[in-house]
DNA sequence: AGCACGCCGACT
DNA sequence: GTCGGCGTGCTC
């Protein structure tokens, strides 16, 4: 007998640990095998060659050979994906698995995709071709007299696939190899401010540098990452582009098919079919697509040869994944920059606070753009309507309304933004403006009709509600952000004649709403538009003339600490919205706390100074980012059986010196489908004590399950929701 | 997570 | 007598 070697194999099952398989001979780390597990069959990726400690030999099973006739797994793709599981606190192979395409988590031989071209062939040359009046075959024939990548033909027409198959077989066309030459389109001259970024990134290139680009709307930071590629193009190497997960994807992958026309480019965005995110996939990991872009999945793409990683919108929430593997995207490019050793860019005009610490840490290196690109392009201006003093029509004050007739009458494009998110309701007095806060902590407490008390959603402190103000004695104490619900109605009945066009995840549900959308709103058919949070993240509508905001207050003072970032973000956006080259737009928000710092600062268009003074509340506060967090999330039919669960893992936690539990609370959005949650928080100003404390209690809590059956947990690190 | 093994109630 | 409830324990 020969000797048998034995390899780790992980596999898709939420364990912690690797399995231990014997093999013939040794089987390279990454490789993908097809293994007995359970009495079935499990697809496996061999991640160590080490044998590891006291499993029976009776049980050891045995491995056959690789699955794929492509390479085994990047090292350095295994090694993200270790800290991944690691950091995140994740099963390693549901990690992996979460991170390979579909089709490798199959037991299924992978091959690498055809990437040869087409060209017609020296018999086509002598035939005639398809008539001009055949439009899209004319227009392909034509273009096949260079090499032509599948990306192209199929950008000529969506045809492309059916005709290059049929005239292969006709003999007309031929596949090539070629080597896709640079092309790169005109793009627009650069301001100083943006030249200036180009050259300071382009000059970081080769080692890790990581970038905030901070440019106010319309200051084209688009075009920045557009001269950056280039360049990395240019050099050989590959392009990683992470965007939000919202529907502007395909905008912006069509700005850079444009400007590098021949280049191969991977759009790994959701809703893609298996097949042709595989290739994608591939495609990246073997290095001939150039550009890689996509949402926050796309951050795991193993890529041979990037140069630079960008990230748009770094703020946006949605890089951070809710469910399962908790990972943030954003903070993994950075991890992988760091990793690859080259520069990342994080774009946004409205930063992250966490970035903004980092670029007053020295950490991060600051860009600004703060002109406007297209020339005399001016920022909206922001007004107030203080509705404490104003009487409401189906919640619409006056000016708004006049504001809005004046738009209609004109014929331009007005915005109805209704922020629903984020409001909890928090006991306010409608007389001075005094709020609920806890005694325990800075958070706010947050009134629970099932019991009608109020609780503190971050330490779990809770009271009977005062009858009266206790600043003022007012007793018209009433929870903010009601009334939402009729806006769309009394639009219509207030703005006879408008048409008014209604924007939500029940009007958009369907892959082509937006294109109709789009149509409907370019072609001059809608008077004023009504949307939520969605509108609020860079669309290309058309200037508006007139943003009228309902509701933001809920932002100001929720329980979760985030929420006014949030909602100057989302403010900031969609006044960005408002304004056109020769006149500046105008943006109205309806509010009881005119004087807020968060309005102030909208109305002064001062990001920096919101996120500076918000930086100085989270840090007297012990908030992130002046500390790191950790949450224990728990649900169950019943509050009080998922709070001892908590409270049972409290119990066996021993906090060193600098670490703190605080809670159980209840989560803010308490009952989600017909199950309470709440969760424990963790938190400590460092992020190495957290997880030298995570190491010794998160073994501990296993053995909690069978006395909470009912429970169902999971541990949140970094987490961005309450 | 799945999936089997295991020990107690109402069915042809 | 058996079909099946889901408690509990393991997966190389």
């Amino acid at each position: 007998m020969s000797n048998k070697v034995s390899v780790q194999v992980a596999v898709n099952v939420p364990l912690s640990m690797t399995f231990t398989y014997l093999a013939d001979k040794p089987l390279p780390i990454g490789c993908r095998v097809r293994v007995p597990f359970r009495g079935g069959e499990q697809t496996g990726v061999v991640v160590d060659d080490q044998q590891s400690a006291d499993v029976p030999a009776h049980k050891l099973k045995h491995v056959e050979s690789c699955l794929d006739e492509i390479p085994p797994l990047p090292a350095d793709f295994l090694e993200l994906i270790r800290f991944t599981a690691q950091y995140y606190r994740h099963p390693i192979g549901q990690a992996l698995f979460a991170a390979l395409p579909g089709p490798l988590r199959r037991p299924q031989p992978a091959r690498w995709p055809d990437e040869r071209g087409w060209q017609l062939t020296l018999a086509a040359h002598d035939t005639e071709g398809p008539p001009p009046r055949q439009k899209a075959r004319h227009a392909l024939w034509h273009a096949l007299a260079e090499p032509l990548a599948y990306q192209q033909a199929k950008a000529i027409t969506p045809q492309a696939p059916a005709l290059l198959k049929q005239w292969l077989a006709e003999g007309l066309v031929e596949r090539v190899d070629a080597e896709p030459p640079l092309v790169v389109a005109e793009g627009p001259t650069l301001n100083d401010e943006q030249a200036a970024a180009v050259e300071a990134v382009a000059g970081s290139f080769g080692s890790f540098a990581p970038w905030l680009l901070n440019g106010i709307t319309g200051s084209g930071k688009t075009e920045v990452y557009l001269r950056l590629i280039e360049r990395v193009l240019a050099a050989g190497q590959q392009v990683l582009v992470l965007v939000p997960e919202i529907n502007l994807t395909p905008q912006l992958v069509e700005r850079f098919a444009r400007r590098f026309p021949a280049t191969p480019l991977a759009a790994l965005h959701s809703g893609l079919a298996d097949g042709e995110r595989l290739a994608g996939w591939l495609a990246a990991w073997r290095g001939s697509a150039g550009i890689v872009i996509g949402t926050r999945l796309a951050a795991f793409t193993p890529l041979a040869r990037v140069g630079l990683i960008i990230v748009d919108e770094e703020h946006d929430g949605s890089f951070k994944q809710q469910d399962e593997l908790r990972y943030h995207a954003r903070d993994l490019a950075v991890w992988r920059a760091r990793q690859a050793g080259v520069p990342i860019v994080l774009g946004s005009a409205t930063p992250s606070l966490e970035s903004v610490a980092n670029v007053e840490a020295g950490r991060y290196r600051e860009l600004s753009l703060t002109r406007r690109a297209h020339g005399a392009a001016a920022l909206p201006t922001v007004r107030l309507i203080d509705i404490r003093r104003q009487k409401l029509l189906d919640g619409l004050a006056e000016p708004a309304i006049a504001a809005l007739r004046k738009r209609v009458e004109r014929k331009e494009l007005s915005l109805v933004y209704v922020n629903r998110r984020g409001y909890a309701p928090v006991i306010a007095c409608t007389e001075c403006g005094w709020l609920s806060g806890c005694p325990h902590c800075s958070s706010r407490l947050v009134w629970h009709v099932t019991d009608r008390r109020l609780h503190c959603h971050h330490c779990g402190y809770h009271e009977a509600p005062p009858r009266a103000c206790p600043d003022c004695g007012n007793s018209d104490l009433k929870p903010m952000g009601q009334g939402t619900q009729r806006i769309e109605e009394a639009l219509i009945a207030l703005l006879p004649g408008a048409r008014v066009l209604r924007i939500d995840r029940d009007t958009v549900g369907r892959k082509d709403a937006w294109e109709a959308i789009y149509r409907k709103v370019h072609g001059g058919e809608v008077d004023v538009l009504i949307g939520t949070q969605m509108l609020a993240k860079g669309h290309d509508f058309p200037a508006l003339s007139l943003v009228l905001v309902l509701n933001a207050d809920g932002g100001l003072y929720s329980a979760d600490f985030r929420a006014s970032e949030r909602l100057f973000a989302q403010l900031s956006q969609v006044a960005g919205r408002a304004g056109r080259a020769d006149t500046p737009g105008e943006v109205l928000v309806q509010t009881q706390w005119p004087e807020h710092p968060l309005y102030q600062a909208l109305v002064a268009h001062d990001v920096a100074g919101f996120a500076a003074q918000q930086l100085a509340e989270r840090r007297e506060a012990g908030f992130p980012p002046a500390a790191f967090q950790v949450a224990v999330r728990a649900d169950a039919r019943t509050l009080e059986e998922a709070s001892a669960f908590l409270d049972a893992a409290a119990a066996l936690a021993e906090p060193p010196e600098g670490v703190t539990l605080a809670g159980p609370a209840p989560a803010l959005m308490m009952r989600l489908a017909n199950r309470e949650r709440a969760h424990l928080l963790v938190e400590s100003p460092q992020r190495v004590r957290l997880h030298t404390f995570l190491d010794d209690w998160l073994p501990r809590l296993a053995g909690l399950q069978q006395a909470h059956r009912q429970v169902r947990w999971s541990i949140d690190v970094d987490p961005q929701d309450f």
